[in-house]
DNA sequence: TTTAGGG
DNA sequence: CCCTAAA
């Protein structure tokens, strides 16, 4: 996986990898300088230390931060909002509290790029023209993030828009230094210009897109000219006379809003433009190379569609420096569904957990109110176009896979939406479900599991088939089971055979109800695991099976047979829960008369025929790993044990021995007794 | 990548 | 359950 970065600007936003590692976000966090041509970044620790460090030489006085992570192939991905308030916690650095920026209505719903970690620096305050920039951004960030954003309906993507900012990425991209350097070159024209600013009327704080008619190339306009339209933009008096700076913070202002991104107008190479028009402006530029004097990156051709093609390729082929402007596209994120689906190949696929917990949140969500449109989008992330939407995707199962759009990583994608299966408390009545499993459980749950389970249930079949198959063969697969079942009466009349298809049917789909997810709380003043996960009887019972069948210490192979379809049980959770088994059934041992678990009540009690059984496959497994003749010595016992159906009794002072190491003559299918009779006979 | 074992 | 060493 990723390391977590260190990152440092000039203030330590350093992430601790211990907490992080706990959140399984199978991601790095990188604090990035994005604002002009200034970012500086000390240490890095991940794969695009290369070109980020190339940068670095270029570049000085980082301004504002934004927060990304490192993807998998070293692309760097504007963290989403719930990125961003995880990562917060690990900043180690409390003077520099990510600024939340202020959003005063609905909160999380339209996440812009410029809210997720902007931090400015006070330390490197650059001279001249930038001294008086400075005061503008602060004031601007939170002037563009409070504007209501109108409800304009749809429109399309504004197209990619590299400003000033994001020169150094395209610039360094393409070593053209002397490119670059036009960025700054005319000072005297910033400083001298004696465009008197705009006097402050009562600036509405409110952006009036109204204003901006037509086409506006932003080249084309004088300092003043460009004070207005920067107030049409951002609402409010700017006095800023650098022409670059102006340019700059409208394109990069009017790209990130999603307010302006709501209007009719887009901006292509520092012109605004109407959407009709942006067609032909973008045709005759189309052939501009990404480097022109500002920056401007990559007008690219072939229409809308197309361009958003362009701009993943853009990202991944050259993740380092481009950080900056795959990072402002995080909220342009694709609006209508067919520019989604073209996008979501490229775009990072979202880890399981992930899926599964935003999933798990969307379910509750809508679930608790049904079809409440506010809440859900609550957990749209990124951008208010996002939509989740349940999508049916007609299978050859004829089962509905719901799926819904998400921002990840900035882009569309569709994400299943799974159903998370319970994390929760344990059945506290387990005994009556014990005794209904023959029967066929509840209908309620299993049709739910099955409703989502896309995973498919002919393979599930098929597995089923095959373990009973295996199993069916009068074997010692079945008869300590059996026998141990006999020792309760609920057990009495049950078919082995029954009990072994429930147990499969049943999986772990078997369960899913409520959640403890995430929860931690604890009176103990200790906190519960994050991920905690009770083991359910059915899921006991199936990994005692499958060291029945496969042997102990196999758990990958257990895993992958028996627990296909639970994927939150991986081989060493197997193994752990496996190991407390054994614990529990010798420790059990001198008073295991029924089901007494005094003490420690508060998991699932595992049943005395399971321990039973527990017990006895670690005491047959030793022995087979002992030796050919042990070998022949616990045929004997083990025979002799199965027919008293009280296998050697160990006590805890005196355990059986516990090598875990199985022969292979036990993964077979064969009966190991019958298998055990060949061998030895 | 899987397994074993400690925490 | 998490982490890590070792294979």
């Amino acid at each position: 996986m990723y390391m977590i970065c260190g990152i440092s600007l000039n203030k330590r936003l350093t992430l601790r990898r211990g907490v992080y590692k706990s959140y399984e976000i199978s991601v790095a966090y990188y604090a990035f300088a994005m604002e002009a041509n200034e970012a500086k970044i000390e240490e890095s620790v991940v794969p695009v230390t290369n070109t980020i460090r190339a940068l670095e030489k270029e570049i000085a006085d980082p301004i504002v931060y934004q927060l990304v992570r490192v993807d998998g192939d070293g692309r760097l991905v504007p963290a989403t909002q719930d990125e961003i308030m995880v990562v917060e916690d690990f900043l180690e650095d409390d003077k520099c509290e990510p600024k939340h920026v202020p959003d005063t209505r609905h909160t999380s719903e339209s996440v812009k790029t410029e809210g997720y970690l902007l931090e400015r620096n006070p330390f490197q305050v650059p001279e001249g023209k930038l001294e008086s920039e400075n005061p503008e951004v602060g004031a601007e960030k939170s002037n563009v993030l409070v504007d209501p954003v109108p409800d304009l309906g749809k429109i399309e993507a504004p197209e990619k828009v590299a400003v000033h900012g994001l020169a150094p990425c395209s610039e360094v991209r393409n070593i053209d230094l002397s490119v670059r350097n036009e960025v700054g070159s005319n000072p005297q024209d910033a400083l001298n210009e004696d465009a008197p600013s705009t006097s402050a009327t009562g600036s509405s704080l409110k952006p009036d897109f109204s204003k901006l008619e037509g086409k506006i190339c932003l080249d084309n306009l004088t300092v003043k000219e460009l004070q207005g339209t920067f107030k049409a933009a951002f609402g409010r008096e700017t006095y800023v006379k650098d022409k670059q700076w102006l340019k700059r913070r409208i394109t990069m202002g009017l790209t990130n809003s999603c307010d302006f991104s709501c209007t009719t107008f887009i901006i292509r190479d520092n012109v605004v433009v109407k959407k009709g028009e942006e067609q032909i402006c973008h045709r005759v530029k189309s052939r501009i190379s990404a480097d022109s004097e500002d920056g401007v990156a990559n007008p690219d051709s072939g229409g809308s569609l197309g361009d958003h093609d362009n701009i993943i390729n853009d990202d991944a082929d050259f993740s380092g420096p481009d950080v900056s402007s795959s990072a402002f596209e995080s909220c342009k994120v694709t609006k209508d569904l067919y520019t989604e689906q073209r996008t979501a190949k490229r775009a990072r696929k979202p880890t399981k957990r992930y899926i599964e917990e935003l999933s798990e949140i969307e379910s509750r969500e809508s679930s608790e109110k049904l079809s409440s449109p506010d809440k859900i989008s609550r957990y749209r992330f990124a951008c208010p176009e996002t939509h989740m939407r349940p999508t049916k995707n007609v299978r050859s199962t004829a089962r509905p896979l719901v799926t819904r759009q998400d921002s990840l990583g900035g882009s569309g994608v569709q994400i299943p939406f799974v159903s998370r299966i319970r994390r929760s408390r344990p059945r506290e009545n387990f005994m009556p479900l014990l005794k209904l499993q023959p029967c066929g459980m509840d209908m309620s749950t299993r049709q739910v599991s099955s409703a989502f389970d896309v995973s498919g249930r002919q393979e599930d079949d098929k597995r089923n088939n095959d373990l009973i198959n295996t199993s069916s063969s009068p074997g010692w697969t079945q008869q300590p089971l059996i026998a141990a079942c006999e020792e309760d009466d609920h057990y009495s009349g049950m078919k082995i055979a029954e009990l072994e298809n429930d147990i499969e049917l049943n999986d772990c789909t078997e369960d899913n109800s409520d959640d403890n997810v995430v929860t931690v709380p604890t009176q103990k003043g200790g906190m519960r695991r994050k991920h905690h996960r009770p083991w359910t009887i059915n899921e006991v019972v199936k990994l005692v099976e499958g060291v029945a069948r496969y042997g102990a210490g196999r758990w990958s192979e257990i895993k992958r047979l028996a627990f296909a379809s639970c994927s939150y049980r991986t081989s060493v959770d197997l193994k752990d829960k496996w190991r407390n088994l054994l614990k529990a059934s010798f420790v059990q041992l001198p008073a295991e008369k029924g089901i007494l678990n005094s003490r420690k009540q508060a998991s699932v009690p595992i049943p005395a025929p399971i321990l039973s059984r527990v017990r006895e496959l670690a005491d047959m497994q030793a022995k087979i790993t002992s030796s050919y003749d042990d070998i022949c010595i616990m045929h004997k016992t083990q025979t002799q044990a199965i027919r008293q159906q009280e296998p050697t009794s160990y006590t805890s002072s005196n355990p059986p021995p516990r090598r875990t190491t199985v022969v292979h003559l036990l993964s077979s299918s064969r009966s190991p007794e019958s298998r055990l009779s060949c061998e030895i006979n």
